[in-house]
DNA sequence: TGCATCAACTTGTCTAGACAAGTATAGTTC
DNA sequence: GAACTATACTTGTCTAGACAAGTTGATGCA
């Protein structure tokens, strides 16, 4: 039992796991699901009004005949997707507006390029070690003047450039950052080892490419692009920004929300 | 206690309760709350390989002294999060790839044009009764020659043409659509009353514009837009799929991650 | 009136044990 | 060797009860 790290051949089992997703598909549904598609029926039929008191967890317990920490998981996993707040001390109420949202999946661009069945390589353009301007200074969160790493990488794929990366690395975060060979592994990859808990700001919006990125990814600079800007932290210690140009009709991002 | 629908002033206690995001905050941790940033930490300093099998929660149980049921939520709350894999009768695995996984928020465009304080007014430019071409069809997932209505809306902010809506509306779903007063209430707005519960699919990229939206958004052809199309569906049953063109550089879409 | 106190109610969490269900393996039988 | 079986292990879920902590409203007191 102390085998904690042997690495079992678990692809078969996943796989199965993943047509797996509705449990007690065949007629039987857990008590707490049930309980929970109640509160969510009862919600979409407008039952409460946004703000109005819900049922207490010991009515529901009374109503359904079941424990309370089966409600109780219900109902907390109905305020993680933002369908009820609650209280303590006070109740449960129906959340306040029905925002929707989605989620995306940011995924390191050569593993989304692998995932399609396609190569994948990088042409390096740019490593330089920089001192910031006011404008990356602003950018990545650091005062200006201080010491920024800079890398401009271009990625293709299947031969075709998808996308240009123009990132500034706080050296305070990643020392050696700029002795990496950027040809084998992606700065994004790279950097979740150097500093894996982070938290992620990001801005998608459509635009023209620079000179500079034009000719990069074999564009005019009147065709236009996806641009997604990147801002990642620490802690609040800035790690690293990034700008991500793709030219449109080569990429788009895709996402699924679901209640 | 049978008042379950009496409505409480309860904007004091949602407010007070918005800034307490973090129980415990001063030194008390909950348990499950500790097993989980053990792991976690753990899973970031790269202790499993992904892939690689985690201790059980017997295990768990046996090093932090806790019960099953808090190693089992801190377990569940980390499969969530897309950092472990489990297998029912197998055990607890690394996850395989570090997706990032953020949290995009799509709003109501009335309501986010009011949240920044601007004023909002739409024009209407179509509503119609159509029968479905089979690109319309195949892209709202019914079968070509069905009815389907389409409308065609611009929203303004502030005066100035923000989105471009291009919209295919299922019938089945929403038998009054055609009536409803678009310069008074959104389609969005309208379908989330009529079919509150559904998923959606969303695609987020950069594009010209066709000679009928450059020309409702004050374009030329050759500016390049923001493209979402968004495609909504009730337990499989197509409800809706809309087109929005927003012109480069009035708008963006932004999003956070946390881990 | 103003203030302190207390009881009733709420949610938040933990426990120890139980059973169900899925998987893997060692052993047994054919 | 192939097929079956029993067993040990895993996760998934539920229960009944307990205590902590927050809110609310009534009560009593100055």
């Amino acid at each position: 039992m102390k085998t904690a790290t042997k690495v079992r051949s678990i692809a078969s089992a996943l796989v199965k796991n993943a047509g797996k997703r509705v449990r007690f598909a065949s007629g039987k549904v857990a008590p707490f699901e049930q309980v929970k598609q109640h509160l969510k029926g009862r919600l979409a039929a407008g039952d409460w009004t946004p703000g109005a008191l819900m049922p207490s967890e010991a009515e529901l317990v009374a109503q359904f005949g079941v424990s309370r920490m089966t409600v109780n998981r219900a109902l907390r996993e109905l305020q993680l997707e933002g369908l009820i707040d609650r209280v303590q001390g006070v109740g449960t109420f129906a959340a306040q507006l029905n925002r929707v949202s989605s989620s995306l999946t940011i995924r390191d661009i050569h593993e989304e390029i692998l995932a399609r069945g396609h190569t994948h390589h990088a042409t390096v353009h740019l490593v330089k070690d920089e001192v910031a301007t006011a404008t990356v200074a602003q950018r990545l969160g650091v005062i200006a003047g201080s010491r920024v790493f800079h890398t401009l990488i271009v990625h293709h794929e299947n031969g075709v450039p998808l996308q240009c990366e123009d990132r500034y690395v706080n050296p305070e975060c990643a020392p050696d950052y700029l002795s990496v060979d950027f040809t084998q592994v992606t700065p994004t990859h790279y950097l979740l080892d150097v500093a894996p808990l982070w938290e992620a700001h990001f801005s998608v919006e459509a635009g023209l490419p620079s000179a500079r990125e034009a000719k990069l990814l074999g564009l005019k600079q009147t065709d236009p692009c996806l641009i997604v800007s990147r801002r990642t932290t620490n802690r609040g210690v800035p790690i690293t920004q990034a700008r991500l140009t793709h030219p449109a009709g080569r990429y788009q991002i895709e996402g699924a929300y679901k209640p």
